[in-house]
DNA sequence: AATTATTGTCGTATGTTTGCGTCATTAAAC
DNA sequence: GTTTAATGACGCAAACATACGACAATAATT
């Protein structure tokens, strides 16, 4: 049923990241990494509104992606943030949104000819 | 079930952007409607290996966060990219991003240091 | 008026995500 | 050696996402 597969594989890619960045709490979790430097699984429970369980699977997510990493260190775990993998996903997004937001063309549509012009929206031909 | 909610506005709000934008077909209608500027429905599933009510349900999405809008013509309706909808979520996404990825400093991973030095993995002490 | 074309909505089946409690594993402390 | 602490793996239930066929609504064409 999942047809992800036969698009490019850019898209795929730059899905897979918005798809791991697409929850509240593994972006806070890379917030408070970022602040923190480097910590354990454990601060981030205490710090989030989450079960210890919750987090090591928020975790495992970035991890899977190598947005983060974690270095053993005993019993403890260490976890930071990956900048180079971070810096390679965020140039994909670049990539991609670069020429969308650069194009100064706009459609014929009521909306875009208001945002065009900055008036207010008088239209009920609108859909949603 | 859902704790979304309990995390700040702008976390959640970069969740939901970073979520319409997870599925390689989304992106794939972005691209395509950059390019062709404005267009109907049915060219896109005529584009994208997707049926019709495929199409459909993701242009939804896309224009429930404002990222798109079409304008009713007569039976057919012409979609279009908002501009204006998605700078404001790219600027979000690079707020949050630019202090995380000009970051200069690395935690102390084996990992972070390699890549700090730019040299080959050697050790067997990484998490997955 | 009947037909054709374009589209959204509904229902449905399958798969994925979220959140957590319980358990097992392992290292440190006593 | 036994206990304590930190963590990931497993399993579960509820919610959500994906994909599509069938149908309904409506505008255009004949």
């Amino acid at each position: 049923m999942n047809k992800s597969e036969i698009f490019e594989d850019d898209l795929q890619d730059l899905a897979r990241f918005a798809k791991v960045i697409s929850h509240p709490a593994r972006l806070a979790i890379l917030k408070f990494l970022a602040e923190t430097k480097t910590c354990i699984s454990g601060d981030i429970s205490d710090y989030l509104p989450l079960s210890r369980t919750t987090v090591s699977q928020h975790l495992k997510e970035l991890r899977s992606l190598g947005l983060i990493h974690g270095e053993i260190d005993g019993l403890k775990i260490n976890y930071c943030l990956c900048q180079t993998s971070i810096k390679n996903f965020v140039q994909l997004f670049d990539l991609f949104f670069e020429p969308i937001v650069s194009n100064s063309m706009y459609c014929n549509t009521v909306e875009c000819i208001i945002e065009k012009n900055d008036t207010e929206i008088v239209s009920s031909e609108k859909i949603d």
